[in-house]
DNA sequence: TTGATATCATTTGCATACGAATGAATTTGC
DNA sequence: GCAAATTCATTCGTATGCAAATGATATCAA
């Protein structure tokens, strides 16, 4: 790097209009920074499960047996991501497949009585992980905050 | 009774009932989907790159040559997800990476001319990239929602 | 000075996340 | 009833994202 270049770049910085495109305080970038923080308090409060896979847990909690794609739209997940996601719930136990008795393209889904007893061992500390995660706003902030984040997704 | 006040006493709800347990108003899980939407609108309108490496170059705009590391913590990556970020600029060649002279351990990462041309290129992009994003909320929802979205970061 | 500690970078392993291509099964349109 | 289009699932490739272990270098402290 040359003391031109050095001089250059104090020439350009006095032009604020080339400059005032600023990382810190565009959405995504901060969205992205959220979303971590808030991965980082979930996994110091459910080490062994991940959000996603979590998602799945409370979602079969929720609608009961369902084909992995329906599941994967309930959940915001492609047929890739769900896929992989599903194995490792098999894999430990969580969940149970079946195949559609009708339309034999349906992969059925469903909780074992392993994974019910942990999604509901777990729901304690979903609700914990929520509070944190807004517990830098006052009630009152994170019910406008919630309002507008629907909006947004 | 409006949506906002049942996120309202969702939020307040200290001893909800197992069965009220709803993912799709969980902070999380709304994150996550908003994170994604962005993502998308993001590809949409720069598709050669993708928000991580859009943010290292953007980044040494502002700050110019830097260490990998530090560059990392500027942009929110830890250690290894900057190494393979940098690794593809590299090899595209819109960054160059060097050995600081004093510190050894130190690898310098800066952007070629073409890096340069590229951020300078793209910015007017991501201008129109934050606005899609905060589109569904009126100027003012999208001033709180910014406000209150970095509280949370 | 030297031994302990800290920092910077790399590597490995695992888990999302998604586009694209593929194959199997079903539904649609004529 | 049958070809075309659609749907469900799988696989592959690429790109984050992070924990943990490792190696190289630098700094601190006795």
């Amino acid at each position: 790097m040359s003391g031109g270049d050095n001089l250059l770049k104090l020439v350009e910085a006095e032009d604020a209009d080339d400059h005032d495109y600023l990382l810190q305080e565009q959405v995504g970038f901060i969205l992205r920074k959220a979303h971590q923080r808030h991965v980082s308090i979930f996994a110091a409060r459910i080490a062994d499960l991940t959000p996603p896979q979590f998602a799945a847990l409370a979602k079969l909690r929720d609608v009961g047996e369902t084909s992995q794609n329906q599941l994967g739209t309930l959940i915001a997940m492609d047929a890739a991501t769900v896929k992989g996601v599903i194995d490792r719930l098999k894999a430990r136990g969580l969940v149970e497949l079946s195949r559609h008795e009708v339309d034999k393209r349906r992969l059925l889904v469903n909780l074992t009585a392993e994974g019910r007893d942990a999604i509901e061992r777990l729901i304690p500390l979903a609700r914990e992980i929520t509070q944190e995660t807004l517990a830098p706003l006052t009630a009152k902030e994170a019910a406008t905050f919630m309002k507008l984040l629907a909006k947004l997704a």
